[in-house]
DNA sequence: TGAAAATGTTATTTTCAAATAACATAAAAG
DNA sequence: CTTTTATGTTATTTGAAAATAACATTTTCA
């Protein structure tokens, strides 16, 4: 019986702290980024196909926001490289932690990689 | 004159190459996290206040969906920590040299504005 | 096996993201 | 200073994000 979700999402509309905080943060560093590269939110909007409007949103961290555009703006600067580490399953210790716990085929042979499928 | 952007914003509907992928391997990776941690789609989706169709589509690397969505997800995942170093402008070398080739006060003190002339 | 759980798929509806527009204010440039 | 240029603000409009629903398929495990 799926459970019931409000229309307006609660992650979207209030975010935990922690998102809220680290939204406001990627916002800043995108701005502190276009600012060093003397470019207005015009200038960086158009490169990347959005109106103005969408690049002052990224910049304030606003969490509605599509990720698409949020990715797009690093881009167009020249630091989406960045994203390749977030969530990197070689980085997760904890999940290789439980994968381990469960499948306890350690011992010394190869046996088997910890891979996703 | 504001340039006039088509209203299916071209970076969402269809981002460059860079762009899909770094979303992909985000979604995969968050995938990963999940069932390492043998949580059903539906269950994350109730962590984070959301149904399970959009933590579907998150795992798809769905490009119009809400940053907030996928930092809500990584952060029922105890992952979001990763998001600080994106965009760190200590880290943009690019940008800090842009800006030291601007101003060249570098070296010594403050120098202020009018010290001689 | 076969029942239950998890995930995928499609269709439909509602609400909001993002575009446009028009003007205000703040910095830079000249 | 005065004129650009950049950014902020508000209102209005519309396409689509995300919810719901209902069923299909796959996976799990007793």
């Amino acid at each position: 019986m799926e459970t019931v979700i409000p229309r307006p999402t609660k992650i979207s509309t209030s975010p935990p702290a922690a998102v809220e905080q680290a939204l406001e943060r990627l916002g800043r560093n995108i701005r502190t980024a276009r600012l060093r590269r003397r470019l207005p939110q015009a200038a960086l909007a158009e490169r990347m196909g959005v109106s103005r409007f969408v690049v002052a949103d990224i910049e304030r961290g606003k969490p509605t926001t599509g990720i698409a555009v949020y990715l797009g703006a690093l881009w167009a600067l020249g630091l989406h490289g960045q994203m390749r580490e977030v969530a990197d399953p070689d980085r997760d210790e904890e999940g290789k932690a439980l994968e381990r716990a469960r499948s306890p085929m350690r011992a010394r042979g190869r046996q088997a990689l910890s891979d996703d499928f």
